[in-house]
DNA sequence: GTAATCTGTAACCGAATGGTTACGGATCAG
DNA sequence: CTGATCCGTAACCATTCGGTTACAGATTAC
C-alpha cells in the first residue's frame, strides 16, 4: 500500500467551509469575537442570511456563541478543523515530494503506462 | 493587526471536497489512477452519479482523466489542496497555540470581558 | 460486420441551500 | 411604562445538488 489506509473522514465542518461567506465570517472572527450585528455590517447580504450562516457554523462546531445582555457574542473555535487538517495531510505528499514533481516531469511525456502505478 | 490580513480565498476545491463521496473517490485515487468503472465499482451509488462526481472533481482541478481506449483513467491532482491548506493555515495558531489553551482554561470561568480581546 | 463492453450525458425528481421579507421576544434607554 | 434596539426564526422562493433511469457514442471481442 503506498498511502495510510485511514477511516473514511467525515465531519460537519467540511461543509460549514465550502460556503465562501461562511469562510468570511471564519477568517473576521479571528481578529477576535464579535456580536451578531457587527458582523452582519460587515457583509453585503441580510442580516437574517448572516445569522443562518452563524447557525451553521455554531452547529458544526467552529465558532461559539454566548449571551451579553441583549447581543450575542460569536467567537472562534477552531479545533473543528483539526480534523479538516488531519484529511489533507494525506495529500501533502502528492503535492509536496519531490515524488510528486518527478511524477508531474513524466507526464509531460505521456509514457501510457498509466494504471501501473498502483493496482491492488 | 492579531492575524494575518490575507485576501479571502476562495478556490471550486472548497466545493469540491465538501461532499463525502467524492473525498472517498480522492481517497480511493491515492492508490493511483483508476478507470470510471473500477472507481463506481466501489461506490453503492450509481455509476452516473460517480461520473457527475468525476466531472465535478476534474472541473474543480482535484483530478485529471485522459481515454485509453474505450475507458477513461482518473488521476489525483493534489496541487490546489495546497489552496485550501493555505487558508487553514491561518487557523491553527488558534487550536494548536499555547495561547489557545489558556484561553481553553479561562473560558471555564467566564470572565465577561470578551471583546476586549480584540476590537478595531 | 456484429455484439458486447465501457463510458458520459440528457431528462427528471426530491431535498437541501442560500437568499429574502415579516414578525416577535428580550433587553436597554428615557 | 414606553419606545428604540439587538437579535433569531418563520414563511416563502429560486436555484443547486445528488441521486435515479434511459439512452447514445466509442472501442474491443469474436
Amino acid at each position: 500500500m503506498v498511502t495510510d489506509q485511514t477511516k473514511p473522514v467525515d465531519h460537519p465542518a467540511f461543509r460549514a467551509i465550502s460556503d465562501p461567506t461562511r469562510r468570511a465570517i471564519l477568517d473576521g472572527l479571528r481578529d477576535g469575537p464579535r456580536t451578531s450585528g457587527r458582523i452582519a455590517a460587515s457583509f453585503l447580504v441580510s442580516r437574517p442570511a448572516v445569522c443562518k450562516h452563524l447557525k451553521i457554523l455554531v452547529n458544526s462546531g467552529l465558532v461559539r456563541v454566548h449571551k451579553r445582555g441583549r447581543e450575542r457574542v460569536y467567537e472562534l473555535e477552531a479545533r473543528p478543523l483539526e480534523k479538516v487538517e488531519g484529511w489533507l495531510e494525506q495529500y501533502r505528499q502528492f503535492w509536496a515530494s519531490r515524488l510528486a514533481r518527478l511524477k508531474d516531469y513524466l507526464e509531460s511525456e505521456q509514457t501510457g503506462a498509466d494504471e501501473l502505478k498502483g493496482n491492488s
